[in-house]
DNA sequence: GAGTATTAGTGCGAATTCGAAATAAATGAC
DNA sequence: GTCATTTATTTCGAATTCGCACTAATACTC
């Protein structure tokens, strides 16, 4: 019989997510990825299994000696909330206790949508996941355009949105859900969604690459995003940039984001729905490969060349509208690095389309949530 | 009277760094600092004390209340070396226990250097510095150049110096001298040294700045340095680059490496030994200001804008032959980067020539060293 | 099928670390 | 000078975590 029951809530916390993420599937392993003893973490389990946390689901042999014990995370023991949102639509997602997606909503923004209509649609979104799931909401998390800073909570400024100028978000969703919530940059969000849901699993190092209406990423280095001083890392699309023949400097957005791409590759379209380009774009990229690809495909061999030498990471993440151009668009991308940059001949760079969908962002946000969470106060 | 002596080996190591490094200059400082309770520190400072590492020297009055005992690191409780090279040179310097530079030791290498060449020179260096020095030696560092192998403690390979390929040295010098030895590249080396002796101090995001043969760069983040996963983080001199009017293409080193510059401000003079240059440099630069001066500050602002878009750091620490063009050469660089790049604009940048002098690859390898040590197990 | 090897998990005394109260050393008010 | 106030450090019992021996559960060998 154990003798008292732990109660130390941020390590309870950490071992729930080595469980979720799969990184630790038994006691043993757990005791591993914690670096804690074996016998402490036994201690640990019993009380997450007493509070209903976690579940023995069976055996799991290996190849010699006594099966791990199988745990899981308790799928109803709750769940968490994910929003992310922009000038133009609001995303919301729900998430089980074992991580596993729910739900999704979605709502699109009116044209002039100040701060105010954003924050009664987030509310909106996150009321209407509340309605259909089961199990208390545990936390929430929320993906903003533009500067936010995380540790206030807030959303310090988006240009395209009026008057969203420091955004007391996570103050303003706390109240209203009673729950925490934790409040991250859209696109950083996505690169913990890469993390928990896409191909970003098991890596420390990787880069999302975010070519949207302009164009950033999200590094994360050491298995930790990388935020800068002022919260404004990765705004890579201000780079100074050649443009063509003509034009002789502008900005690195105006060459690689999504609209830009478009531009290129279907002729000048103004301003629009991103879908509807796309599908435009594509009838035109499977027929042709003219210059304008070419030069696509060229831009974001020396944009990406230069992160590499850079950052040295493992993967690169496309996301975003131009994820559409696939792997083809990818293994050009890392074909044209390597020719045309001498450093890099040799790299095992790589390059891949995201495979999460048009929610990424938040999923990411229930990430953060995920990842923020520690059981409350057991009587 | 306490109860017992605590041997947690890696926090009085800590301890002790925080001690060194003036973050930390009493016990309940050291608790703060550690997130350890004031009573565990008062166990840990006994056993320190008690080893001869850390000593009691004075009080410490504050506004109100009982001062402060003030903790200082045992000068003479033992030394730690550091040393650095390249092609041309091996420099090394000793340093006591508490932190303070003791004596430096350097030595040309013939054009012809290989690896057996170096690895004696180092080796004759450090033996040099045992024999003035005071107490025991209880670590190395080592900064190689090229691509270095921390983990291993190999230098995988540099081009400069004929076959250095997978050359062990760690394990060559560990064999040599009997104490642990810690190896990290060339200019990631230099970043430490800002931490411990230059502007770092309270810095956790910096990044250094090696214009030498070539351009290098070193990026701290959260108080870590950022390797990459095959340890080539920072090339950046590799880096595409539209060259003058001329030429269309180059790269990022042939237009911001030290003999660049030289060659830019002082005509087309062959390659020589940097310090007779940097004089013939420093008497055109200050009568004239011309294209050519104009030229280097743009494309060290285009280089830094786009560094700081990237990293959002707090700071950038000019090292190398360059910083002799000393502040008027940064403030210049911050004002080109401010009115050029408009997301800079009204960026708090900072760009500063390093204090450190020609030694700071060899303290900071001594830092390397102040880092991985951890007191010895104790009878 | 008993014995051995191997890995997983538990029990329990020992070691470490904590927390809260006690003590120490200063300042400032009266 | 005495006393309240403030901050630093220590004392000491309590809580947590560890280490190690032990038990458990499997495969393989003979």
């Amino acid at each position: 019989m154990r003798t008292s029951p732990a109660i130390q809530h941020d390590l309870l916390g950490a071992a729930v997510l080595h469980l979720r993420s799969g990184r630790a599937a038994s006691r043993s392993t757990l005791a591993v990825a914690l670096g804690l003893a074996p016998s402490t973490v036994g201690l640990y389990v019993d009380q997450l299994i007493a509070d209903g946390y976690v579940d023995e689901s069976g055996l799991e042999q290996g190849p010699l000696g006594r099966p791990k014990r199988r745990l899981a995370t308790q799928r109803t023991a709750g769940w968490f909330a994910g929003v992310e949102f922009n000038a133009e639509r609001v995303q919301a997602v729900s998430v089980d206790f074992s991580g596993q997606r729910v739900a999704a909503l979605s709502k699109w923004l009116p044209d002039d949508a100040d701060t105010r209509t954003v924050l009664h649609a987030i509310k909106t979104l996150l009321a209407g996941l509340e309605k259909n799931a089961q199990g208390p909401l545990l936390a929430i998390g929320a993906g903003a355009p533009g500067v936010v800073d995380p540790r206030a909570g807030v959303g310090a400024h988006y240009a395209f949105i009026a008057d969203w100028r420091n955004v007391p978000l996570a103050e303003s969703l706390r109240e209203r859900f009673e729950v925490p919530v934790t409040v991250e940059n859209n696109l950083r969000v996505i690169a913990l969604a890469e993390r928990w849901f896409g191909g970003g699993r098991d890596l420390d190092d990787y880069v999302v690459l975010g070519p949207r209406s302009g164009f950033g990423v999200a590094i994360v280095h050491g298995g930790q995003l990388m935020r800068g001083v002022h919260f404004a890392a990765g705004e890579m699309g201000r780079w100074p940039w050649a443009m063509g023949e003509g034009r002789p400097a502008g900005e690195l957005h105006d060459a690689l984001s999504a609209p830009a791409v478009w531009r290129k590759l279907a002729g000048a379209t103004p301003r629009a729905r991103l879908p509807e380009d796309l599908r435009v774009a594509l009838v035109k990229f499977t027929d042709a490969t003219g210059t304008a690809w070419d030069e696509i495909i060229s831009d974001y061999a020396k944009a990406i060349g230069c992160l590499q030498l850079l950052f040295d990471t493992e993967c690169f993440f496309l996301h975003g509208p131009v994820t559409s151009l696939g792997e083809r668009f990818c293994a050009e991308v890392v074909a044209a690095v390597r020719a045309t940059m001498p450093a890099l001949a040799e790299s095992p760079l790589r390059i891949v389309p995201s495979a999460l969908g048009d929610d990424a962002g938040a999923l990411g946000a229930a990430s953060l949530a995920m990842e923020s969470w520690v059981p409350a106060f057991a009587q």
